[in-house]
DNA sequence: GAGTTTGAAACT
DNA sequence: CAGTTTCAAACTC
């Protein structure tokens, strides 16, 4: 403790300068293991410290995440889970200019990145889509999915996929997974943040596929997405039904409840204001960009490039106040954190702390929310099933009733539950027990929505929305359940995913885990630096989605049983951390607790895949119609977007409630999120042992409430209005 | 943008 | 495990 302390003393002296110079506490071991490199170039200090912005700043997203928004509300409907997983990958660097890229460019994905790949990239068909849905649903599906995919990798990246998972692997710890077959060819920096859910059952092809898949998106998807977007969802929406079940079913053997639902639909991708939203991330990498990058860029609040950032002073970005490194990435450019010591520079000092911390806390990163998923219910498309998304550990509000973002159960969209210990509850996702039903709290959320206006905006796209519920909702399932899914974010050179070794033990028994994902991404112009992280978009893989999203929830499943294997991490290469052994072992104790990590990812050894259990992506697909970005404004803050990750809980605990049905609401209503602001890239992390992502405050991705349609999602406008809602 | 409020994280 | 301090976000103005 006290070297820490002392360090960071130093270190904030030097923050400003030179920021290499000192390292945390952390660094103690470096040093003594050798690795240290405190000083870590010089050459980017001047950027790291911040200064540099990109100029220009991807942030065109915003397209892209209009379109999710789209999606998200759509998905709302479904499926509150929103933004599934982003995992982020790094990608080596092979290639020398991806070296440095690595770092940067973190790959997420998200459903809509399956599909957007797909679609853009890969092909527009629906087709696609149904495919990657990987589901059970139908062999047929996969099959194609597979041609797609394999298309796509073929074409390019598929080289990639195998690569980073090996520099992933590589830089971290390999922990408990022997396996790792790859060495560390990679020093230093990079990490990579991933959010991912994993489910575990999923079945590894798929994830892998997937990912590929990603890669292939890159460019122009936005628009296909969009228009593709409605379709797909349809067929999705359907498929994703069908397959939902059957992939539950597979998954879980027995279980059949896990079919993820839609819960956290996640409304809004933006949690908290800040972070949200851009993602620009994605843009950039695709190059073209959008159009809409240009709007602004840094305006204060989000920064230009990166829409999330923190702005940590005193705790060099190494503690879990600090958004950034809670959700397990590194800060990027856009961070306007002082004395940071979250970037991949600093890589082993990151993956330092970030083991302190969970040695004093196993679930310190795990996920926050999981959902139990019991009940699947809805066999309709559009009723989604009701998401009982909870926090683990619950929230302490005395004064906020849980009605402000500062309770982080209303933050993840999540009615307050029986670990809650808040006084004078009055969260409208519902209170703590009181279970209303979900028609109350539906009704209270669609209020808020109006009052918000976000259905206005929202209904615009209504025409589209629903048939993106149903897709969302099939991109939910079909990620879900199979696929890991993973989400590299690019940020710019900052962003990339710590990934601790940790293990995360995912709840022995399915659960969902929300995992915070760090919706907003940071991106960070590739100009100044490096970037390449990705290389343009050959290499990347999945930003597409990425760029939508800002913020998805990330979902996972896990189901305990399967067998690590059957998990893999999706990302295989984002998941170095994960121990795959962990998960099996615990899965079986821990029902009781929701086991906070959710989401295990494993890496297969020499595959170099990972297999997750079942991992989902549930970002919102990016869709972005390009009609409301100017909205984007607010977007930074909206308050919703969801960020967490949902991970099904297996636990018992919630089971009563999961019993209950939710009366659900159907997910009729138009309304849907607005946009959401585009989050540039995301980071996330998964890292963590336990469970992955863990939200702090901010990350978190928001669970929806059963109901889909009414899903919180906030547009940046709205959370003025929630703001004034939410006032008291 | 400054200042206040808030509740989690960190610390004792 | 509780009590206190620290922290950065959420919120207010
Ligand atoms: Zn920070
Ligand atoms: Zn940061
Ligand atoms: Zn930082
Ligand atoms: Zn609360
Ligand atoms: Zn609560
Ligand atoms: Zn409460």
């Amino acid at each position: 403790m006290d070297m820490s302390q002392a360090l960071s003393e130093h270190a904030e002296q030097d923050q400003g300068h030179s920021m290499f110079e000192i390292k945390p506490a952390q660094v103690e071991k470096e040093q003594s293991s050798n690795k240290q490199s405190p000083i870590k170039c010089p050459k980017d200090e001047s950027g790291m410290t911040m200064g540099h912005f990109p100029e220009k700043k991807q942030c065109d997203v915003l397209e892209s995440q209009v379109v999710r928004a789209q999606e998200d509300y759509n998905e709302n409907v479904g499926a509150s889970l929103q933004g599934a997983l982003d995992n982020i990958v790094q990608r080596e660097p092979e290639a020398s200019h991806l070296q440095r890229g690595l770092s940067r460019r973190c790959l997420q994905f998200g459903e809509t990145r399956w599909k957007t790949v797909v679609n853009s990239t890969c092909s527009p068909n629906l087709m696609n889509n149904v495919t990657s849905s990987r589901s059970p649903a139908s062999a047929m599906e996969l099959e194609s999915l597979d041609g797609s995919l394999v298309d796509l990798s073929d074409s390019s990246s598929k080289k990639q996929t195998v690569n980073l998972s090996r520099s992933a692997t590589s830089m971290f710890p390999p922990r408990g997974n022997e396996k790792l077959p790859i060495t560390v060819s990679k020093p230093s920096g990079i990490g990579l943040h991933l959010n991912s859910i994993v489910n575990t059952s999923a079945v590894g092809h798929t994830t892998a596929t997937n990912i590929e898949s990603s890669n292939c998106s890159e460019s122009s998807n936005l628009v296909e997405k969009i228009a593709i977007t409605p379709k797909d969802r349809m067929l999705e929406t359907k498929a994703s039904l069908p397959a939902s079940a059957a992939t539950a079913d597979s998954l879980h053997n027995a279980e059949p409840s896990n079919m993820l639902q839609p819960v956290g639909h996640q409304t809004t991708p933006l949690n908290k204001r800040k972070f949200n939203p851009e993602h620009g991330y994605n843009v950039e990498e695709f190059g073209q960009v959008s159009p809409a990058k240009k709007k602004r860029k840094k305006s204060s609040s989000l920064d230009g490039d990166g829409c999330k950032r923190c702005n940590c002073k005193r705790t060099k970005c190494l503690k879990l106040y600090c958004d950034c490194f809670a959700a397990g990435i590194y800060c990027a450019e856009s961070c306007a954190c002082q004395g940071c010591f979250n970037r991949p520079e600093y890589e082993d000092t990151v993956i330092e702390t970030r083991q302190q911390i969970e040695s004093r806390n196993p679930n310190a990163f795990a996920p926050k929310i999981v959902q139990h998923v019991a009940e699947f219910a809805a066999e309709d498309g559009n009723q989604l099933m009701p998401s009982l998304a909870r926090h683990k550990r619950g929230c302490h509000c005395k004064r906020s009733m849980c009605l402000k973002k500062y309770c982080e159960c209303y933050q993840a969209n999540v009615g307050c539950s029986s670990d809650c210990r808040c006084e004078g509850c009055k969260n409208v996702y519902g209170r703590k027990e009181e279970y209303g039903s979900t028609g109350e709290i539906a009704s209270n959320i669609v209020r808020k929505q109006i009052l918000d206006g976000r259905i206005d905006d929202k209904l615009e796209m209504a025409a589209t929305n629903s048939d993106f519920l149903h897709a969302e909702l099939y991109d939910l399932r079909h990620l879900t359940p199979s696929t890991p899914s993973i989400q590299h974010s690019d940020h710019g050179k900052d962003a990339q995913v710590q990934f601790n070794s940790s293990r995360y033990v995912p709840s022995p028994e399915s659960d969902f885990s929300i995992l915070p994902s760090y919706a907003k991404s940071i991106s960070s112009p590739s100009n100044s630096h490096s970037n390449n992280m990705i290389p343009e978009k050959g290499e990347e893989i999945l930003d597409i989605d990425t760029c939508g999203q800002g913020m998805d929830y990330n979902v996972a499943m896990m189901d305990q049983f399967s067998p690590r294997h059957d998990a893999l991490v999706d990302i295989c290469e984002l998941t170095p951390l994960q121990n795959p052994s962990m998960t099996q072992t615990t899965s079986a104790s821990s029902k009781t607790r929701d086991w906070t990590g959710g989401s295990r990812l494993q890496l297969c050894p020499g595959s170099g895949c990972f297999s997750s259990g079942r991992s989902f992506r549930w970002r919102s697909s990016p869709i972005t119609p390009l009609t409301r970005l100017h909205e984007s404004k607010n977007q930074g803050h909206d308050t919703d977007s969801g960020l967490y990750d949902i991970l099904e809980d297996d636990t018992p605990e919630i089971l009563k409630e999961a019993s209950t049905p939710i009366t659900s609401v159907k997910a009729s209503s138009p309304n849907k999120k607005r946009v959401s602001p585009p989050h540039k890239h995301i980071q996330g992390l998964w890292s963590s042992s336990s469970g992955g992502l863990r939200s702090g405050r901010k990350f978190i991705l928001k669970a929806v409430p059963s109901f889909p349609p009414l899903t919180p999602c906030i547009d940046s406008k709205d959370s003025r209005t929630e703001k004034k809602d939410s006032n008291k």
